[in-house]
DNA sequence: AATGAATGAGAATTCATTCAT
DNA sequence: TATGAATGAATTCTCATTCAT
């Protein structure tokens, strides 16, 4: 919406603003007043660039589903040639590290509100690129086993990138998701020696 | 604390309201005079048994730490008989069913405030009641592995307790918790002569 | 809604208040600070017995339909006995004195807003009081006459009560609504020469 | 004021785009931005044409006054071979549909503001304009009845205006003021040879 | 000259908490 | 003791108007 070089900047400036104040109190403490005040911009200023609250908050999530397509394009280039760990391993890294490891979206993701859209976006858009890139890597799987699989995939993921856990959890995750993702996709290849109903 | 049944009654009745608008809203939202109004109780009654909103909380998140001893209690009374696979149903069972099938309880403990204090406390005897279990069904595992093992079950549970999973995607989670236990306790498994279904 | 002396006492004053600002400013530029202050109630307080700025003129609107009550119901007692002018005048007298000389009823009633709902309700409730009192005094007169003369009168006596008329104006406008209503109430009787289509 | 043709156009387009906007919200409830909007010119410019909000208004009501004279330039040409009914009739025809029927005109004569001087004015010069057209037709009228008759006759073209009223009510109005004229003038009545409908 | 951006005083409304009767 | 009332700081959002490029 800014067409001046200033007004870029000044959008760039309150996004980062709100993105510290959001992570740092969630959605629905984080104050407009306090997001102008941070970005050195005056309240009247922030309203011209984001009509209300949740235009703030909802442009920092579709930034994030950008930045999910980004980080997946990249990743799926070479999934293919990936060993089942490596396949979790990558999963953990991608997630973990470039997208939820921005604890304002985490906060949003969590916000109690009628944020049931915008989440649900880009949650549904987690599940298509998670399941994306298994179908690349195990095009014989399942339609419906990809979408359980991308699932747990993205929810181990979430927990894993809370800000509070201490670095033997995160490897205890990373080993588990690896060991679910190893019976997921071996069970396609082989008979399935563990699953339920034996 | 009320000492008269009245009291008592009035008691529950304004913490059941409290639960139940929390569950909708969470913390932040929720209101003193709404938690009144659905309790039948005057907010200036409320204010007689609550000094003030946080422990109209605590006493929820209290309560539930009392749950999660009862729980547990009857839990480990027969753990030690239990196959991996069992205990990792059983852990489920209980945590996800008894404990964290309370909405409230969950807005609770991802409320942004500076709820760090009851939160952690009722992590950390969340924990201490899984880690005590896991010991009591296999004695030789090391304290350290103790710990990050309750850690990744009551996160996984905590998980499986979000309102909107269907059911398929709670059977991968119990079935990657199954496995994520059989990995972890190898070393002491027992003769499986529980195994659900066999 | 108030149920103690001292909230009923602030309730009439906040009304008071509330009539004087908007008799001055008009709805939308009278404020909830101005009414609070006029009435020196706390901004607060105010809110607790008016849970926001249209109630509070609602209740102006609705209170001002129940005078409309009383004083109809006394001027029907005695209105079949009056002749045509004086019927004329005792409209005038009751609309324009008793009813429309609350400046602040004028200014809700011209409001912009989508005042529409008790604005269309006060206007029902004078016409058919109007329209009543008509039939009481004319029982012969056709039920859509009625309701067109009464339109006529509510409208007359609304511009009569504008503020800045001066007596002679006023006169003016008394002496049309007889006329008016003489040619209206004498056509029933008598076979009407004056009217459209000749 | 603009000396460009272009800049011409773009304050009749404000001007048309401001008379709408008011009418549908009033005056106070119009911004400047939805006015610059809709005419498709940028709020800057907007204020290069028009130094203040007061200043769009005030134009409308001068141009109305302005209106005012054109038409009645016109009527007064024939006004003299008028009956009493036709020149009724004509003041209802003149006023409510060339003068009144402008929503936008109605808002903001009946604006809370201090809206009172460009008001006054224009109210000023219609009561001399529908008084003279009043001297022209009855030269013998006194001047202070000519002035009352003109307020009435203004006052019933502006209600008669009012969106709102059913043909019914405005065939009552029209008829209304036709006796009272007649009433008025009866003393230098003509011979009605121009009598619509006869 | 055209226009996007900046400003900031104020508006409505909310709510936890305290008090007085 | 029970409870209706009082409080006021805080919050979201608006808009006429002015500037700087």
């Amino acid at each position: 919406m800014p067409q001046r070089a200033n007004g870029r900047l000044r959008v760039a400036a309150i996004l980062e603003a709100a993105a510290d104040v959001i992570a740092e109190k969630g959605y629905e403490a984080a104050t407009m007043a306090e997001i102008a005040a941070r970005s050195g911009t005056k309240i009247g200023s922030l309203y011209r660039f984001f009509p209300n609250k949740e235009s703030v908050a909802d442009t920092l999530v579709v930034s994030a589903r950008e930045n999910l397509d980004t980080v997946f394009d990249r990743f799926d280039a070479g999934v293919k040639a990936l060993s089942v760990q490596a396949l979790a391993d990558g999963f953990v890294a991608q997630l973990v590290e470039e997208i939820f490891r921005k604890p304002a979206l985490m906060k949003l993701l969590d916000a109690s509100q009628d944020w049931s859209v915008k989440r649900e976006e880009f949650k549904r858009a987690a599940l298509r690129r998670i399941g994306q890139s298994l179908l690349i890597h195990s095009p014989g799987l399942p339609k419906k086993s990809a979408e359980d699989i991308a699932l747990v995939v993205l929810l181990n993921t979430k927990t894993m990138a809370k800000r509070d856990l201490r670095d033997s959890a995160l490897e205890e995750f990373r080993d588990m998701t690896r060991l679910y993702l190893q019976s997921r996709l071996k069970a396609e290849q082989k008979p399935h020696s563990n699953r339920k109903g034996c």
